[in-house]
DNA sequence: TCGTCAATTAGCTAATCGTCTAATCATGAG
DNA sequence: CTCATGATTAGACGATTAGCTAATTGACGA
């Protein structure tokens, strides 16, 4: 959980699965479209995938990333739910005490 | 957002906010419920009032801490919603397209 | 086997974070 | 005013973070 909103904290994190929302790309696609370095973008992919947010398999030379939505729907919608900011179908719970 | 994001990057801060979800509560209440000194404690209710998700009126030689669950709600299921995770802004309804 | 390209690792720096103790501020009681 | 209490600020310290350049790895094509 706290990975997951560690990975969340950065606007260049948050941007890159904003991308990857819309289609899989690889981590020079994904670089290209920021003004850091390549290994800077490798270190913030590096973070992405310890929190298990996207997924990265080798295609020949390239790497592509795909983010993983289960994931963040788990972490952000379930600890709404905890809250009670969301109904989640089967995530609402009364706190009785 | 990424104050939001970042203040909820700590547990001992998440566990504030579940906390004050209960009721309000004064920062020696909260900090009575932690392991780390009060000052600590200061540190993180800082962060959290720093990300808005908080809120801090003085009351006598005391100081009331009261989650502010609009802002931690807009965070979440705003996000939540960029990713086509959860209904724009009803809460009630299901997906209106 | 080489050379090239995509990506990551290695090594470094500056800044931030979480934590502590000690000191300070602010309020209410005597 | 003085003292005690609740809370924050000041200052320090080790760990982590985001960033860089340079070097390395891994997968092609010639």
């Amino acid at each position: 959980m706290s990975t997951v909103f560690k990975a969340l904290s950065d606007p260049t994190r948050r941007r890159v699965l904003e991308l990857l929302r819309e289609r899989p790309m690889t981590a020079g696609e994904l670089a290209a479209e920021f003004d850091v370095s390549k290994p800077t973008m490798s270190a913030h992919f590096t973070v992405l995938k310890d929190a298990n947010l996207v997924d990265a398999t080798k295609d020949g030379k390239s790497v592509i990333y795909r983010i993983k939505l289960s994931v963040l729907e788990d972490a952000l919608l379930g600890f709404a739910a905890a809250f009670g900011l969301c109904s989640t179908s089967d995530t609402e719970k009364e706190e009785t005490g």
